[in-house]
DNA sequence: TGTACATCAGTGAACGCGCGTTCACTGATGTAC
DNA sequence: TGTACATCAGTGAACGCGCGTTCACTGATGTAC
């Protein structure tokens, strides 16, 4: 019979806590979980939480640290891989990668997307921080892109954060959808990214429409 | 002493607990709302409620049809009035009415973005719709503006969905800032639509930035 | 290696609370004659 | 206009339930010697 030290066991009972909450918050988002329903599936006794977390907001932000970090990992290999191939445009690769993981973390995205205000200010805070690192990250990517291709761009951080905001919200709003209807929404949101990169080059090339 | 008639008083209450469960939204969201506290709000017995509705979910679904109709009203009015006077841009002045809207509406404009996800699929499912509305209005509003210009957009229907996404999105997360970085985040929105728009005409006149 | 003590993750009973919902009711408004 | 009856918005007591939190506890793991 093997002992299992303290520090492991904790760890352990921690980590079954948070996927309990990550999956009790599928159904009906983050703010409606109860302690009791998360201990319950955690498979502790709901007194035990309070050696883990003085309360669910702290587990809730927990979370999103972990879902935030793991999700922006993917994105950026994905996109890294596609610029070592180095052809064609970094776009569709990009969208597709954040749209997997969406189909496949439906729950962690869920997470991320849908409780943009129903719980804690300071929870909603969170969340908000974790796009915001979403965005830069592509921008420092937008701007290498643009020297290698010799195409500047106009207001790159605006231009981040409106390709940022259509990706995560369109594809918030796929994840109940059907196979069929998820890759219609990923090619719209791949076709308004490139309606906004397409702006924000014209914009720097001073193009304007003729009258 | 005058007599209500019945229509009139079962009218009254229903309002007042319409507005109650707004008012209290404003503090958590909608999805955290309970029965009793709308009632006492509202100043009723928690047992008068079902005359009027048979659930919170209901009242919530009457509240999203409120809102939404009167939030695309002024809207509407708003660039309606710009197009009459017939010079500039409708951008600006189409977002700072909408950005005045959020302000003064904070609580009906929270609800239509804060519960995105939170509650049940049908209150979901009722919000999307409701922002729907919106970006077809605006596809009617762009189109017709492009055949008086003479300056026309590829994809209109993608283009006017990422506006509506932005100003949504953007709009929402500055509800809780103070008066300063509201008028920040409005002038952000501004200048993300401006890069779609731009984006569309690009496209639409066949522009590619040179290598 | 063995013993005695300290630590601390997890427990189970118990608490008071607000919740949604039921039920039989009250009394003002509405209606038929 | 007056009377007798029907309607129905709003009520108050009561229910069982799941909630978060407290407390003193247990017993395996960790540590000092």
């Amino acid at each position: 019979m093997t002992t299992v030290s303290r520090s492991d066991q904790k760890r352990g009972t921690r980590r079954a806590l948070l996927d309990a909450a990550l999956e009790l918050s599928v159904k009906s988002g983050f703010s409606s979980l109860s302690l009791r329903s998360v201990c319950a599936r955690a498979g502790i006794a709901p007194t035990s939480f309070y050696r883990h977390f003085v309360n669910l907001d702290e587990l809730g932000l927990a979370l999103v640290d972990e879902v935030g970090m793991s999700l922006r990992q993917l994105v950026r290999e994905a996109r890294r891989s596609v610029q070592e191939a180095g052809t064609g445009s970094v776009v569709r690769p990009s969208i597709e990668t954040f749209m997997a993981f969406a189909d496949a973390h439906s729950s962690l995205f869920r997470l991320l997307l849908g409780e943009g205000s129903g719980s804690t200010p300071a929870f909603r805070h969170a969340i908000r921080k974790e796009i915001a690192r979403f965005t830069s990250d592509l921008v420092e990517d937008l701007e290498r892109a643009a020297k290698l291709s010799g195409r500047p761009l106009a207001h790159v951080e605006l231009a981040a954060e409106a390709m940022v905001t259509v990706a995560f919200n369109l594809g918030a709003s796929a994840i109940d959808l059907p196979r069929e209807e998820r890759k219609a929404t990923a090619e719209r949101i791949i076709c308004e990214v490139r309606i906004i990169m397409r702006g924000a080059e014209a914009m720097a090339a001073g193009w304007e429409p003729e009258v």
